[in-house]
DNA sequence: CGTTTGGTTTCACTATTTGAAACTTAGTCT
DNA sequence: AGACTAAGTTTCAAATAGTGAAACCAAACG
């Protein structure tokens, strides 16, 4: 994960910064950091003790250790309240879920990565803030299929350029060439896939969540199990599923037209 | 909300935006941010630029308007899992919920204001993301006035400065001399209570955890309304939750000395 | 079609950031 | 103990990055 790609200005080192300390999963030292950060000492120094100040970071005084701070949940509180899509999608995502039975996703595209917004889980009734926020592969799951096919060429090859195509199962689209093909196929078919190309055993159908000028605003999915359904059973709820997106984009386009005045 | 204390370097400033961006609950545009900023023309625009460039907002070129990016949501996902407190307590929040059948919040200290950062619903089974993250006063809740008692001199002058006093219900303690004389009442007593102080027909009985140093990690509490117990009746329950404290914050801090090596 | 409003770019000026190196601690080893 | 080492903190001149008044551009307005 080492250097970061183009890390424009002081913010942009400090958010690198941030990242670093938030890829490894628990407090780390001030020299952890630094060995695996390029940045000279001391200015990894000020820039950690900047954003501990206020407040991205925290620094454990006993053990000199730097976790991330409050001031991010807080944050990312309005980001989801504010996302247009998630809080908008719940009452849909209650009603696929309470209909199909199965997990619901709703995603959206960070950096090429599929970033999960809400989950809707069948068995255990919905989880917390751990779940949403989750990231994972594009190439290999539904939803990231999904937005991947409608995104306008210059983004799409930007996505394809920080695919790591590894292959999961023998199901998985491990190429650029046999992804492509998919998207196309995705495209005349309106809905993706997932044949167990992420994990065995798993199937999902999704569909893209697109606005009025095609733009990919995101994804929704129902997953289920080979044990419980095939893909053309999931297949026959594809239009049901793409009716809900279609209301979802609906929805989040007029609520970012509010009357103003 | 107008001018943020003391914003160091560039940094600050760019978090400041964010902040100014998360505040407004809706994407906003340019000159909305610009009348209510502060900074010159030139200066926010870059820093909004850098930022959306970073994905810490995202800019929505139809119509020219700032949201929260995603990139927060991810990196929240990371501060939660590793706050130490929210994945340890889990279990222990669903053990208290079962036990008592009330609603639990668990909340840490963010800048003088109660942050939750999970939480359990006695009647919906669990909500979302939507609520861990959200902010209260700490001057008038029970896991506010819990972690005030314990705070350090230094701290708990700081925290105090940032409070607003404002008289919620009649027995809010609306100024600093009630609240210092309350404090003192909750350290002896080993658990503070939230007699309708916030809200009318709420109360709820608080305990904070502490690290074996006595370092404020967080407080844990459980709600109820007036219709359906007393205060005494939830102070028999005080010593339980006291003993759920201790085990979060025991599990805590051997969690942050994992065997390293 | 001139004017206003909202957004973007320029550019000389300056303040902030930089990072090698010196300096403190706090452990460790003999 | 005293000498060594590792980890964290501070300094300071040089350089870079940030600043912001003002000019500019483009739509929308009247």
């Amino acid at each position: 994960m080492g250097a970061e790609g183009h890390a424009d200005g002081t913010v942009g080192k400090a958010l690198d910064v941030l990242d670093m300390v938030a890829s490894h999963g628990r407090p780390v030292r001030f020299s952890d950091l630094l060995t695996q950060s390029a940045y000279p000492k001391a200015t990894l120094y000020r820039l950690l003790q900047t954003l501990t100040h206020q407040g991205m970071l925290t620094l454990d005084p006993d053990t000199g250790t730097y976790a991330l701070g409050v001031r991010l949940v807080r944050l990312a509180h309005a980001a989801w309240a504010q996302s247009s899509l998630a809080p908008i999608a719940r009452p849909y995502l209650d009603e696929l879920a309470r209909e199909t039975g199965e997990t619901i996703h709703l995603a959206q595209m960070d950096l090429g990565q599929v970033l999960y917004v809400d989950k809707r889980n069948a068995a255990r009734p919905v989880e917390m803030f751990a779940q949403a926020g989750k990231v994972g592969p594009a190439y290999c799951t539904g939803v990231g299929k999904a937005m991947l096919a409608y995104l306008p060429p210059d983004a799409l090859e930007a996505a394809l350029a920080r695919q790591s195509f590894h292959r999961h199962t023998p199901h998985t689209l491990a190429s650029r060439e046999a992804l492509l093909a998919e998207l196309q196929a995705i495209r005349k078919r309106g809905h993706a896939w997932d044949a167990e190309e992420h994990e065995a055993g798993i199937i999902c159908c999704a569909v893209p969540i697109l606005s009025r000028q095609g733009r990919v605003m995101g994804a929704l999915s129902v997953t289920s199990t080979t044990a419980r359904t095939t893909l053309d059973a999931l297949g026959a709820q594809a239009p049901m599923i793409k009716d809900i997106a279609a209301k979802i984009a609906a929805e989040a386009e007029s609520w970012r037209f509010p009357e103003q005045v």
